[in-house]
DNA sequence: ATATTTTTATAACAATTGTTATAAAATAAA
DNA sequence: TTTATTTTATAACAATTGTTATAAAAATAT
C-alpha cells in the first residue's frame, strides 16, 4: 500500500532488454500480493473475479492473460503466500539444535505472522479453502494436503530428534505432532477471533510448557 | 438419515387440530437438519439455494415460506445445531464439581461431536463463516460472537472455581481460558483433516495434564 | 513507414446466484 | 357446494458468477 519504490521490471539478466508489444501498466508481483491479500481474507470462492479487478485496478481480459483463471491464479497465490508470508519451516528447524527448541521457536514465528494488525488473520492454508462447494473439491484438496504435509514435518522433526538423542525412544511421537498441530491450528482461529499477539505467546508458552510432560 | 421415526407432525396441545389448507409434503425439522448439515459441511455462502432445495426435495418457494430468505434459514440452522448438535456447555459446567473436571469434561464431549464419521466435522460455529464475501458481514459477525460467548463461559467457569476455592487466586485466568478455547478450536481443524476421535481424545489427555502447570 | 507483438478496453457470453409473481392443487370451514 | 386458506409447481426476475471474443492502443523490429 504505502510502498511504491518496487522494482519496475525484472531486467532478468540482461540489464534493458525491452519487451516487444505494448507494456504492462500494472506490477506482476504487485498485483499477485493484492490477489492474495483478498484471498487470504475471504476465502477461494468468496473472492469473485470482480473483487480481484477492482483490487487490483485491471480488466478482466488482463488479470486472465496474465494469471490464468481463477484457480490458477488462486495457486499462484498460494505459493506467493508461502514463499512471502508463512512460516519457514524447514529452515527453523534445521537450525535448531533440538526438537523443543524447534518447536519452540517455530511456534513463537507463527504467533507473530498469524496476529499481524495490518494483514488478514490466521493462516491462509486453513482459512482459504474452508467453506467450499462441490465445484471447488479439487482446490480444497490440494489445500489439505500442504496442511498435512506441515504435520508430516512436525513428526519427522521428532523422529530425527528421536534419532539423535533428544528425544526418548519410547515418547509417543505421533501424540506430540497431534498435540502441537492442534495447537497451531487453534492459533489460527484464535487469531481470526481477535486474539492479539500477546495472547498468542501465551498460549504457546503454556503449550511448551508441557513438553516434558509426554 | 436411517432415522425415520420422527414426529410427523407437532400435535400441538390439541390433539388432532387439522390445519386449514393444503398440508405440507415435508417435515420441516427433517428439512431443517438436512439445510443444517449442507450448512456445516459447505459453509454459509458456499452452500446455494438450489443445493439447498436439491437435497431437501422441495422447490424454492416452499423452501422461502417455510423458513424465510438465506439468512434467515441460516440462523434457525444454527439454532438447530445448538439444540441437537453442539455441546452442553452449561449443563456440564453445572454438574461438574471443579473447573478442572467442568474443562474436562467439555472437551471429551467435545471430541465425540467433532469427529463422528457421518457427520460433517467440526464445529459449525467454527467453519460455516469462515469464507464470507463483504455482504455477509453481518452474519459472519453474529456467528463470531457465538464463538465468544463460549470462550466467555471458559473465563466465566474458572472465576467461579476461584470464589469456590478449587483454583488459586493467582491463577492466570484469561491465559487458561485462551489456551483452553485454543485447543478446542484446534480440535476442529483436526477434524476437518480427518483426524479421528482417537487422535482427538490424545490431545486432550495431553492439554489436561498441564493444569496444574498454570 | 510498415509489420509484428503484446496489452489494453469494450462488450458480450452462458450459467448460476438469491428471490418472487402467478396460478393450480389440496385441504378445511361455511 | 361454495368459500377461504395454505402449499404446491411453473416460470420468470434482475444481478452476479467466471470467462472470452473482438478490436483498438502502444510498444519494438524490420
Amino acid at each position: 500500500m504505502t510502498n511504491n519504490n518496487v522494482s519496475e521490471q525484472e531486467p532478468c539478466d540482461h540489464p534493458a532488454k525491452k519487451k516487444r508489444g505494448r507494456p504492462k501498466c500494472f506490477d506482476e508481483q504487485q498485483a499477485l500480493e493484492k490477489a492474495m491479500l483478498l484471498f487470504w481474507e475471504h476465502g477461494y470462492e468468496a473472492t469473485s473475479i470482480s473483487d480481484l479487478t477492482q483490487a487490483l485496478a485491471l480488466t478482466a481480459p488482463s488479470l486472465y492473460s496474465s494469471f490464468g483463471d481463477k484457480t490458477t491464479l488462486f495457486y499462484k497465490c498460494i505459493d506467493y503466500y508461502l514463499a512471502h508470508e508463512a512460516c519457514p519451516i524447514e529452515a527453523i528447524f534445521l537450525e535448531a539444535k533440538t526438537a523443543k527448541v524447534a518447536f519452540e521457536l517455530f511456534l513463537y514465528d507463527n504467533v507473530q505472522r498469524l496476529a499481524q494488525p495490518d494483514k488478514p488473520s490466521g493462516c491462509m492454508l486453513v482459512v482459504a479453502t474452508m467453506n467450499c462447494s462441490d465445484h471447488a473439491q479439487e482446490v480444497q484438496h490440494n489445500i489439505l494436503e500442504k496442511r498435512l504435509k506441515t504435520k508430516q514435518k512436525l513428526l519427522e522433526r521428532l523422529q530425527q530428534a528421536v534419532a539423535e538423542g533428544d528425544v526418548v525412544e519410547t515418547a509417543p511421537l505421533q501424540e506430540i505432532a497431534d498435540f502441537y498441530a492442534t495447537v497451531l491450528q487453534g492459533l489460527t482461529i484464535q487469531a481470526r477471533d481477535g486474539a492479539n499477539v500477546e495472547q498468542l505467546h501465551k498460549v504457546v508458552e503454556h503449550a511448551m510448557r508441557t513438553w516434558d510432560l509426554f
